[in-house]
DNA sequence: CAGTGAGCGAGCTTCCGCTTGACTT
């Protein structure tokens, strides 16, 4: 029999190290905590010191009872949980569950899955960190103080099922308040100037250089007065200045730099990368992949070294150790690399190749030499004013790091400065002038949030961890605070203004500007949500919140401060806001006053109703009941304007006529629908109600018709009420009022009387 | 849920952070 059993947390984990331990040691897994706060309960006694009720995850109920057994065989039990708050937890909570006695427990730890790490760490057991647990517990439990509270606030002052925590919330908050920055935007127009200029060298050989005016010109009639002072200038090179700078290689990836590189890169959303970067983990490929840790192994260092040398040479290698600059990181992993440094390709889907590719590039990247750049800038000026032309190039002296990766930014406005190569030119050197143009450009609102944009503003704020980045923007949109939208690109014509051949010209030209893709907007629950927490949990919602109880955490996983204190003293602040909330507050609406309805003078209103968005023509206290319509999915309670809201009105309206039959358009429980004849017909989420025309409308008719037509399979004359028909996941049986699922092995047209009664027995018995 | 145009009300909803399966649509 073995002596020794190690628990890690991942079963990949386990299968590595047990080929470095050999058969003296049993190596198992625990997946994670294995221990809780009960669910459907809240799980802490606020009168005896908050002491947290615990249960065995159900998942985990299994597991924990095999690991009881084998425990029982072993006479030395090693916790191998990670190297951090969460980790250390793991192994408490192992130890009490599986009732491990001192002398048996061993709590070891590495950062680094590599034999002689592993050896070193079974060299030099420890006994559990206990205040390091007490900060564990702290976070878990205010967590769930303020998750636990502050939702069912919401059910009764909102809407049912809703949810706040300390992550979610502020996320929210963040997108909500990126979305009024842009509504508040006011766009200001001026003229972007460019010079080009002939230059030719002493061969002959012609060159077009490009420069752009220092200052940006606001009005016409100022560009225009310009352009009449350039006629007949002349454009002297006044100064050329050569700089030589240096670029690093970014540091290797961590959780939250792969996600935004495979958005940036790939366009992959925050979830998808995670799930083939967990693929790739567990088939050996990489190292684990929720990590905050910039840290490379040894191992990875050296084996960098040797590829670069041979790859590149020698003069490419920079080995370098990157600090993590990420907020209350805890850093119990190595950062994200091929577990062989020497595959720079793997076999695998698509998906898995390009993002392996990724990790392997910026991986070696990282230990990579500076790239050597040269910018020059040359100031052009003109004989008849003060402004100057600028132009900037820039020549890669030496590559380094990249040979191999550049890395992305979020940037879209890629057409700011161009750093192509100059063209050999001198000081005092007098150009040709070609031509000025003046392009009418506008100041751009601040980007919306993307997935990975979002994750890259939480860890900023040290909100959230690698393993929760993804969940959360899971969480924020099914709750229906935030959706997931392409905002489509709006067109507009700028004026143009050329000075060629001493003539100065205006042109229009038509552009297409602001399309996003992917990004998050704030849904109407979202605002309503997201007002009401400010206005009553403003703490919870301060952007500091979480960076400032960490420095608690910290306290109490030092010795220096008493948990229960800790969460004592914050409950004390947060629980009366609570009560008062729950006995005050009155009902989060959103509510807002459009003007007046001019046929009669009554206010108009929109709000968020029991039953969702709603606008409303006259008081509720009124003696006549107000007028009510539902708000399309489309528009939003907080920039809806009068116009619209009266357009709603004028629903149901006739829009056509399809064979000598009205077509009307209107909305009701179901959203907006066409009534046709006697039949209603769903519109589709990109059509709008107040705008959809004749044509449209009977195209949605005929679509539907179709799908009607081709619906039923089979009908049998044994009983009316069983049929088989189509519906939008294929064939189905309906008996009755109830749906059958079909088996994929039979085929729905051949089905008989018989086969089907059989079908409907064997699943209602299930 | 397999298609429509209200209004009962019991019992339920919910947090963040660790980890992987076992499951559909």
């Amino acid at each position: 029999m073995a002596e020794n059993i190690v628990i890690v947390e991942s079963p990949a984990k386990a299968k590595t190290i047990s080929k470095f331990l050999g058969k003296d040691f049993e190596v198992k897994s625990c997946m994670g905590h294995v221990r809780d706060l009960a669910k459907n309960e809240f799980s802490i006694d606020v009168k005896n010191n908050f002491q947290p009720h615990y249960v065995v995850l159900d998942e985990k109920k299994k597991l924990i009872n095999e690991l009881k057994k084998e425990v029982k065989k072993y006479n030395k039990i090693w916790l191998a949980s990670d190297e951090d708050r969460e980790g250390e937890a793991i192994a408490w909570h192992l130890k009490e569950v599986l009732n491990l006695p001192d002398e048996k427990t061993h709590r070891i730890v590495f950062h680094e899955i590599t034999k002689d790490a592993i050896l070193e760490a079974i060299k030099n057991p420890r006994n559990i960190n206990l205040n390091l647990v007490n900060a564990q517990q702290a976070r878990r439990i205010l967590d769930r103080i303020v998750g636990y509270e502050v939702s069912p606030i919401l059910w009764k002052k909102v809407k049912p099922a809703l949810s706040a925590g300390r992550v979610q919330s502020v996320a929210v908050r963040l997108i909500v308040e990126r979305e009024r920055e842009i509504n508040n935007f006011k766009e200001s127009a001026y003229f972007k100037i460019i010079g080009y200029f002939k230059v030719i060298d002493k061969n002959g050989k012609e060159f077009e250089l490009k420069a752009i005016l220092d200052k940006k010109i606001e009005t016409e009639e100022e560009v225009k007065a310009f352009l009449e002072k350039c006629k007949n200038a002349e454009y002297i090179v006044s100064d050329i200045n050569v700089k030589p700078y240096k670029k690093s290689p970014p540091p290797p990836f961590i959780t939250s730099t792969l996600q935004q590189e495979a958005s940036r890169k790939f366009g992959f959303p925050v979830a998808f990368t995670m799930k083939i970067a967990q693929d790739l983990y567990e088939s050996g490929k990489i190292t684990y992949m929720r990590t905050d840790s910039v840290n490379l192994s040894q191992l990875a260092l050296n084996t960098s070294k040797k590829l670069i040398e041979k790859e590149f040479g020698s003069n490419y290698v920079h080995i370098r150790n990157y600090k993590s600059k990420v907020k209350g990181a805890q850093e119990a992993h190595e950062a994200i690399r091929p577990t062989y440094i020497d595959n720079k390709t793997i076999t695998g889907s698509d998906a898995e190749q390009k993002l392996y590719e990724l990790i392997w590039k910026r991986t070696v990247a990282s230990q990579m030499s500076d790239a050597e750049i040269e910018k020059t800038t040359v100031t052009i000026s003109i004989s008849t004013g003060d402004e100057k032309f600028i132009a900037t190039g820039e020549v890669i002296k030496f590559d380094g790091f990249l040979k191999l990766y550049i890395e992305s930014t979020d940037d879209d406005n890629t057409d700011e400065h161009s750093s192509d190569i100059l063209p050999p030119i001198e000081k005092n050197q007098r150009l040709n002038f070609i031509k000025i143009e003046a392009i009418e450009r506008f100041t751009n609102h601040p980007p919306r949030y993307n997935e990975a944009m979002l994750v890259r503003k939480l860890e900023e704020l040290g909100i959230g961890r690698p393993s929760t980045y993804a969940p959360i923007i899971s969480t924020i949109q099914q709750r229906g605070y935030v959706v997931k939208k392409d905002i489509p690109p709006k067109e507009r014509i700028i004026s143009l203004y050329t000075l060629e051949n001493n003539i100065i010209k205006k042109s229009n030209k038509k552009e297409f500007y602001g399309g996003e893709k992917g990004k998050l907007i704030p849904d109407n629950i979202g605002l309503i949500v997201n007002d009401f927490l400010i206005q009553h949990f403003s703490e919870i919602m301060d952007y500091n919140f979480t960076a400032n109880i960490e420095k608690e955490f910290d306290e109490i996983a030092a010795g220096n401060l008493d948990w229960i204190e800790m969460i004592k003293r914050f409950y004390e602040k947060f629980h009366p806001k609570v009560e008062s909330t729950l006995k005050n507050a009155s009902f989060a609406t959103g509510e807002r006053i459009l003007g007046d309805d001019p046929e009669t003078g009554k206010p108009v209103i929109v709000k968020y109703g029991k039953f969702g968005p709603v606008v409303q023509i006259g008081d509720s206290n009124d003696i006549k009941k107000p007028r009510y319509t539902a708000l399309p999915k489309n528009k939003n309670i907080e920039t809806l304007t009068l116009e619209e809201a009266l357009d709603l009105f004028k629903l149901p309206k006739k829009i056509g006529i399809y064979n000598d039959k009205d077509i009307i358009v209107g909305t009701g429980k179901f959203g907006p629908y066409i009534k046709y004849g006697d039949k209603y017909y769903s519109l589709s989420k990109n059509d709008d109600p107040l705008t959809i025309d004749e044509n449209r409308a009977i195209e949605i008719i005929n679509e539907k018709n179709k799908i009607e037509a081709n619906k039923i399979i089979k009908e049998f004359s044994e009983n009316k009420n069983l049929k088989i028909l189509n519906g939008p996941w294929g064939a189905y049986i309906k008996y009755g009022k109830k749906n059958y699922k079909i088996p994929k092995d039979k085929k729905p047209e051949l089905l008989t009387f018989e086969e089907c009664l059989e079908i409907i027995k064997t699943q209602k018995s299930k």
